[in-house]
DNA sequence: CGTCAGTTTCGAACCGGTTCGACGATGACC
DNA sequence: GGTCATCGTCGAACCGGTTCGAAACTGACG
């Protein structure tokens, strides 16, 4: 392993002047600069992160913590993790990931030992037991989800309220009045996952409000009880006239299970959905649907812990921001004349 | 942030003294250790990671290298992910995962700065470029998947060619004489993912030494393609009695595909195929099917990096493991009397 | 009582960077 | 020609651990 030593011996200069070089904090003589360049390539320089890390005090490593959920479906959880990794880098930092299942525990450990900079938080549910262990390590850190208690904590969620409003919306548009809603599977809701009923209030909210009838389910997230589950909700309301899918598995096996039934969308049936472009790509899902949009979330989350990081006046308060939903419209939607 | 100096000036010691309480390298009496380990605890201190890293040479990182295909399934490369991670973790290791697209300079870069002590590729390809890159980096390093150059170096990978002949003896046992085999798509075999040509070849010449009749094909990564191209196959070979099915797109699809032509398996069609226990339950599966292990093929490479890193004289010479495939009997193969 | 071995603890050096104050050289200005 | 900035570079201190050699103390033994 060579060091800045060994480089500032063989260019005949000392090792902080090295140093300026690599960080450009001083002017340095173009001629001496060029001897120092030539030095680090010819020996293959590259500075130890430890020893940087331990005069910086920065290690531009940030922490990311997943839990995975064995009933989850699991590319739920990579949606996020692709993004939060390329922002990172491109901000110059790298990614320590943690799956340990005691989050709280391994939060205390990498940030107590000052192996990261700051933490991401994935995955983030009601009563995360996570949170209290993240405030504890006086470390920044940033939240994907929306817990029950966001004090003085950077969060980022999808606005899945707006998102159910932006859904029954469009459906009431199209003049339909009679909608089945369909959710995660119920599980979900207690694991305190807030997304789903963020987003089942304020579906019923404004169904109400409009005056139209809304038949709230939780679905499941495995075949085959996932479409056992969808004809049954189809079987109990047969006046109605949409649906809303707010879950992976259902969507996924929503084509296979509509074609059994003789149903085609948007003629017999009218589908609006919510769930991430790679998805509806992975599935080549052909519905109206509001973008989860977990590239947006991980990138905005990053971008902001790094500001937190680096005492951004651009950080601005700590708080929670919520991403408008966009739909992107499938024509899955039928105008209903009345 | 507290540090070691802290902790010896309360407990009225020398630095030293203190690190060898936490190290056990040399004995303390009980006396001081008590009066050491209570100032730890009143004082909360963890060691700082970057500091031991520079004076021991060990970061107790593990560096992972993933590369995300556009085209392929998303958990398969989650497969790998979350067993790794784990066993790392139970070894008193951590995860710096790379996602970066060029791998071969990120090797560099968390090589050459010593900020891993080693390094795992997930899905390494026939010709990968990060293998160079990791050679010239002097750190272990531990291949999952088959290169074509494996000199001096770790690999561990499923026997795909042993897979291959375990599924097609299963199916010559039962009486059956003419099948087809769904191999991934073909872009998989270009970018060199060698386990398609492993099990296909393997397959076909099994076949032809048990005197049976085998259809190869690629099939698709995505609906509609994967249902056309199954029912394309099916229709021109009717006298096929089974179906071999190497791709996950295609058997997550299957129960549907068969419904819909009104086959039943095994009554009608016999199916047996290649994937992960997770994949399968996602699905809920009901195939007779070779396990893809990525499970133990992550926890192994884990293990044989680790004693590597550690120069355990258990590590052996560096080489190729290849795991022997388990079939997990479903009952999707139908006897056929001669 | 002096020597020796064993135990426990200390002090200093070291790991490989960064950063600050200072010093010598150079050129501008009065 | 002396003074004063400015520029480029150096040396030393520091970040927070680990580790080695040695010192201090204890008790056993001749």
């Amino acid at each position: 392993m060579t060091t800045i030593g060994d480089v500032a011996r063989r260019a005949g200069v000392s090792r902080s002047t090295v140093s300026y070089v690599l960080s450009g904090k001083r002017t340095i003589s173009q001629e001496t600069r060029d001897r120092i360049e030539l030095a680090i390539r010819e020996l293959g320089f590259t500075p130890n992160a430890g020893a940087r890390a331990l005069a910086t005090a920065q290690t531009m490593v940030l922490g990311m913590l997943l839990q995975f959920h064995a009933d989850e479906f699991a590319p739920a959880m990579l949606q996020y993790v692709l993004p939060v990794s390329a922002a990172a880098r491109e901000l110059g930092y790298d990614i320590l990931m943690v799956t340990d299942p005691d989050g709280a525990a391994a939060i205390r450990r990498i940030g107590a030992s000052a192996m990261v900079d700051g933490i991401v938080l994935l995955d983030v549910t009601h009563q995360d037991p996570r949170l209290e262990s993240l405030r504890s390590v006086s470390k920044p850190g940033v939240l994907i989800g929306l817990p029950a208690d966001t004090r003085d904590i950077d969060a980022i969620d999808l606005d899945f309220a707006q998102a159910a409003r932006v859904l029954v919306d469009d459906l009431h548009d199209h003049g339909h009045r009679e909608v089945t809603l369909i959710s995660p599977p119920y599980h979900v809701v207690e694991r305190g996952g807030s997304y789903v009923w963020r987003f089942r209030d304020a579906a019923i909210a404004r169904a109400d409000e409009l005056g139209m009838r809304l038949h709230p389910y939780y679905g499941e997230s495995r075949p085959p009880a996932v479409q056992t589950s969808v004809h049954r909700f189809l079987d109990v309301h047969p006046s109605a006239t949409a649906l809303i899918v707010h879950n992976d598995a259902t969507i996924a096996a929503l084509p296979a299970i509509l074609r059994d039934r003789g149903l085609s969308v948007p003629r017999d049936l009218s589908v609006v959905s919510l769930y991430s472009r790679d998805f509806g790509e992975e599935f080549s899902l052909p519905y109206t649907a509001v973008e989860s949009a977990a590239d947006t979330l991980g990138r905005q989350a990053v971008g902001q812990l790094v500001r937190r990081i680096s005492r951004s006046p651009q950080a601005g308060q700590p708080g929670v921001r919520l991403v408008e939903p966009v739909l992107t419209d499938r024509g899955s939607v039928r105008s209903l004349s009345r």
